[in-house]
DNA sequence: AGGTTATAGTTTCATCTGTAACTATTTGCA
DNA sequence: TGCAAATAGTTACAGATGAAACTATAACCT
């Protein structure tokens, strides 16, 4: 006879995962991308070049987390939107810099506080305790390389 | 002047979310899609069909919280490699009811193992109270609806 | 019964995504 | 110097994805 032992997939950690990732990726999304036609991964090009100006390509690929050919489509797609000014880098023209233009920092001072609002409501259905928990959590399964911080706050 | 106020991306909650969530699943995909050539959203189908059998596509989508585009065409994939039965349903001839074959259940059994391993594997870098809360907290933020279980265990 | 509405599932289209191949430039080293 | 290897970035291709349109069947309502 059979003898299977079935998962139970919604008790399954990396199921619940990306549920969850997805339902909070998308909540935020959709904001930003009705208002100003942004994807997700625009905005988070965006949002290290308003925390890091003047970064090549690969070092936004590096501070994103994504691969370098998406952050080149992201790229290409910013910078004929205007939102982005792409310049040569002196002394290796292979390299690009990058920075957020006027009407990028318009854009970037109008979502990232949305952002910041979508965390809080998300933080707000956990107490202290679970929420330190959770950063904890974070740190060590998925732990983030961050070079230089150019604010020290 | 400016006075702008960049997001740290590196600790904004739905980034580390989705940069864990592609971690963890990334991690297991890679096992079971080389030996199985089996995508995520197949392997999906089958977990549920392992736990609940003769379910109708609709049904299959509501326990895997895929939409009906993404489930119809796993189930045609995984009907086509024979790893999946369908019938018509008595008395609703709009409806299927979808099992695992012979072969899916061989599939089944070999991947459900992997599946378990590699979520001990994530959990086994957490403390105790760690996984109690992470339990917690993904309760909170990302409930499960799951109707019937036939496996009260 | 007859016609409108709802449901199950598939197909289509436009977009996104990752891998690999490619171009251009720079670096390393004999 | 000069040539192989590495690096920055783009392009091409193949597969995945979601929204909307579509087909078939069933439910509802008079």
């Amino acid at each position: 006879m059979r003898n299977h032992k079935p998962l139970k997939l919604e008790r399954f950690l990396p199921y619940r995962l990306s549920i969850l990732s997805n339902i909070v990726s998308q909540a935020i999304a959709l904001e930003y991308q009705q208002r100003f036609s942004l994807s997700m991964t625009e905005w988070r090009v965006m949002a290290v070049l308003g925390r890091f100006s003047a970064l090549s390509a690969r070092e936004v690929a590096e501070h994103t987390a994504m691969d370098k050919v998406a952050v080149s489509r992201a790229l290409s797609r910013l910078v004929d939107a205007g939102r982005v000014d792409r310049h040569r880098h002196n002394g290796d023209r292979r390299r690009s810099v990058l920075r957020l233009s006027e009407d990028g920092w318009r854009v970037h001072d109008a979502v990232a506080p949305m952002a910041r609002a979508h965390e809080e409501r998300l933080l707000a259905q956990l107490d202290k305790s679970e929420i330190d928990t959770l950063a904890r959590i974070l740190d060590k399964l998925a732990p983030v390389q961050v070079r230089a911080d150019p604010d020290p706050g």
